[in-house]
DNA sequence: CGGTATCCTCTACGATACTG
DNA sequence: CAGTATCGTAGAGGATACCG
């Protein structure tokens, strides 16, 4: 288990540790958890959708959460922006194939969900 | 789709909209999201754990953390606390039948996770 | 339409020390 | 050993307004 110490500006130390197994478990968590993001990728499944039509879909995500989400989902490249056409501007998102690989997790996790209903 | 609104005590609003298929995934992860959440769960596929134990295996979280979410996943129904013997203090925990139902959405997650290198 | 810019709040996470 | 108590901070999340 390799591990390493990190002092912050205030002299502070932090330890990060990296455990194998779990933190694939907490790395995967990155990818897709957080909040709306799953819901996004999950989203496009199917076909490219545009900005404003992902955030009524979302319902109770602001622009500004699902900007800033498919922001992070590009650079992690599980989603592809494209330009359809300036004036009127029209933008979509698709899935990568590597955002599409995760389809199968979400999935699984919908289903579960839905299977047994947890209040809160 | 409902949607309700609920006003805090600044008088500020805050809409909740239910949607139906992406919140459930939503719900499903704030079960077994969140930070080491997946992972505790994912450390006592096995057998029973004992409280340190996990804590020295989650390696990173603290204490308080790992008790916090342990009380989370209580509620939830995902995990069982059992006192094994007083003086010394011994406590164990594992998973329910419901918990256990949670192992093959983290047993894929960590496989895709391993299977892609994204840093960070 | 597809975003930015601002501002604000709350709570999640963490370091540390202490207890039965 | 198995927690609780305290205190602190960063940043995630959100309401709202504005822009090309």
């Amino acid at each position: 288990m390799k591990s390493s110490i990190e002092t912050d500006s205030k002299g502070r130390k932090k330890v990060f540790n990296a455990c194998d197994e779990p933190c694939a478990i907490e790395k995967g968590m990155r990818l897709i958890g957080g909040k709306w993001k799953g819901s996004i990728i999950y989203h496009l499944k199917d076909e490219p959708v545009r900005f404003n039509d992902l955030v009524r879909l979302l319902g109770g995500a602001t622009k500004k959460m699902v900007d800033q989400r498919l922001k992070e989902l590009e650079l992690e490249g599980m989603v592809i922006r494209k330009v359809i056409s300036d004036r009127p501007v029209a933008v979509t998102y698709e899935l990568t194939e590597f955002g599409r690989s995760a389809l199968g997790i979400l999935e699984l996790l919908r289903v579960w969900s839905e299977s047994n209903d947890i209040k809160l």
